[in-house]
DNA sequence: CTGTTAGCGCGTTCAT
DNA sequence: ATGAACGCGCTAACAG
């Protein structure tokens, strides 16, 4: 492998000053144009290219982002990830990517090996783990000197610049559909109960059933694919039991199993049975039927987070904004 | 913000030289258990840890792997890449990941950026339009300094190392397995045909029509896909026209929308009508119908490309490895 | 206009 | 056992 040219030896055979070269390099108006034609042929013939190591440690700046992802086969992770790329090259910024699979020591590392010199600040969703375990003293330690803005998922304890999701509105409005469909027996359906942000769409589920007396509800949580699978095509073909007119799928996962279910057994859709849930937006309008679902809109998110970041770069401010994103339900064709 | 604290700064505290601490830190056996003892308490009572950047430019390594993808909307991409992060991991490697967009200009910034010192190995997906243009420059002298390892898009000009995937063979598996499923009229649908691989697939599909006489086939390329899935609609619901038994979906999109129509139209699978495509395996496996797919073992092209970049790390070797990963046709509810 | 020098943060001889 | 000094590649303040 050709060792990389560097400025000093560029210097040594032009029989110049590093200085000069580097000045020449970046067109400073104290170098002749002579001598800067002389030097950026040269550079050009070994194929120069600064050392972005030695400029980052020279400037004290990377122009780098981190951006910390639990999952990225999450569709909608992966989305906000793609658009905070973009939006950070916009910016002049490139961005280094961890995955922590959900867990806590990676995301203990990924943070730790982000902060020192890296990258000027973090971007992270924090994982599932983090929020079980309530670990949340790496992200305090880290802040103290790498700007951090966190998205998707919020904690108390979780004091930073932030861009989430009306989460808990997503689902009231979702209900708020169904009934004024006339529905009367939602059926919630999620495989992501051991999630903090499965807990809480639950949560916010079963509190809007118990006070409206118009609508019940069932709910249907497993974490096994397969078994939630079984378990909601067992309650839909149950023909004793009280009859399911509606489905709210908590995440992507159960919003396609319900589909599956329902096209497997011909239900008649919006007649017999409707479905509002998550989805993958390029995925679903490519399908048939498309279904109904609660747009998260990730490319605001992405972008969102990319701005607080770089503000919070550029001012050291003290306050904190937490950015909440207002859902929106899309009514395709599993749904009125 | 805080600034991060220095070696230098500990030392002055402690009032011993700089090189005492960072000995200290990295345990070597000339310093004293005492002063070790009362350096790693300092340093963990004021958050110290080594500034990556200054270690990199030092020992001029990085263990940093860069990663250059078109398109992380492509679920076959972000399969790959989640694999490369897991497995550079598992190496002691982290990624830096970019994306272009299929732009060659985005192409060439990336491999600049990544080759000055950010990184020590390259992994690369070439973007479409780096085929297009037939522009390989960037990569041949980069390529000079970095090790290069490119991955599922191959061309003759780009001598790497590279892990792809037997695109033909997959072609001619599903033709074969239509064939020996009694299917008479095949139709080749696909939105990449913009995209070389997009061409290849389709030459190997109607290379092998013409050979066989007991097959006949036929093909819907468009890039716009609404305007694809019209045509396809059109073309199945045509009684006029010899009727089609067998769907080939040449890529994600235009299998999922092939699906989507024999479901609204109701046509009936295997009797009247199979299907053979790619798909996102995680999604396709909770849908219903789940389709026919080609395997194209993304977590083996992660894996392979990773190996042989580390490989060429170790060793500074001259005879570069082409790997072809075999595919497979996964026969679920779509065909015979 | 060009060169000298210092220093970013760290690790590593080589002295002491 | 500890420290001084150098250098990784680059930029910038200061001299000339």
């Amino acid at each position: 492998m050709k060792k990389k040219i560097t400025i000093k030896e560029i210097a040594k055979i032009l029989m110049v000053s590093v200085s000069t070269v580097s000045k020449a390099m970046n067109d400073s108006p104290e170098i002749s144009e002579k001598t800067k034609k002389k030097v950026k042929e040269l550079a050009k013939f070994y194929g120069y290219v600064p050392n972005h190591i030695a400029v980052s440690l020279k400037n004290q700046s990377t122009f780098n982002i981190g951006v910390i992802i639990p999952d990225i086969q999450n569709s909608f992770l992966a989305e906000v990830l793609k658009n905070i790329e973009v939006h950070a090259k916009k910016n002049g910024y490139r961005i280094i990517t961890f995955f922590t699979g959900e867990k806590l020591k990676e995301e203990r590392e990924s943070l730790n090996i982000l902060s020192n010199g890296m990258v000027e600040g973090i971007i992270v969703c924090p994982s599932e783990e983090t929020f079980v375990e309530r670990q949340f003293e790496h992200f305090k330690n880290i802040a103290e000197t790498t700007p951090i803005v966190t998205f998707d998922r919020l904690h108390k304890e979780l004091n930073f610049n932030s861009v989430s999701v009306d989460d808990d509105q997503s689902i009231l409005k979702a209900c708020a559909h169904f009934q004024e469909t006339d529905a009367k027996n939602v059926l919630f359906v999620s495989s992501i109960g051991w999630l903090s942000v499965g807990k809480t769409r639950r949560r916010t589920f079963t509190s809007f059933i118990e006070s409206e007396s118009s609508l019940s509800g069932e709910t249907i949580e497993e974490h096994e694919l397969e078994d939630l699978r079984q378990k909601i095509e067992e309650r839909l073909t149950d023909s004793s039991q009280p009859k399911v007119d509606a489905i709210l799928g908590a995440d992507i996962e159960s919003t396609i199993i319900a589909n599956a279910i329902i096209a497997k057994n011909k239900l008649k859709l919006i007649d017999e049975i409707s479905l509002i849930g998550y989805v993958n937006k390029k995925h679903n309008e490519l399908q048939h039927p498309r279904v109904s679902y609660i747009n998260q809109f990730p490319e605001k998110v992405g972008e969102q987070a990319v701005e607080l970041l770089i503000k919070n770069l550029k001012e050291d401010q003290k306050k904190i904004t937490q950015e909440i994103i207002k859902t929106a339900i899309v009514v395709k064709d599993t749904s009125k």
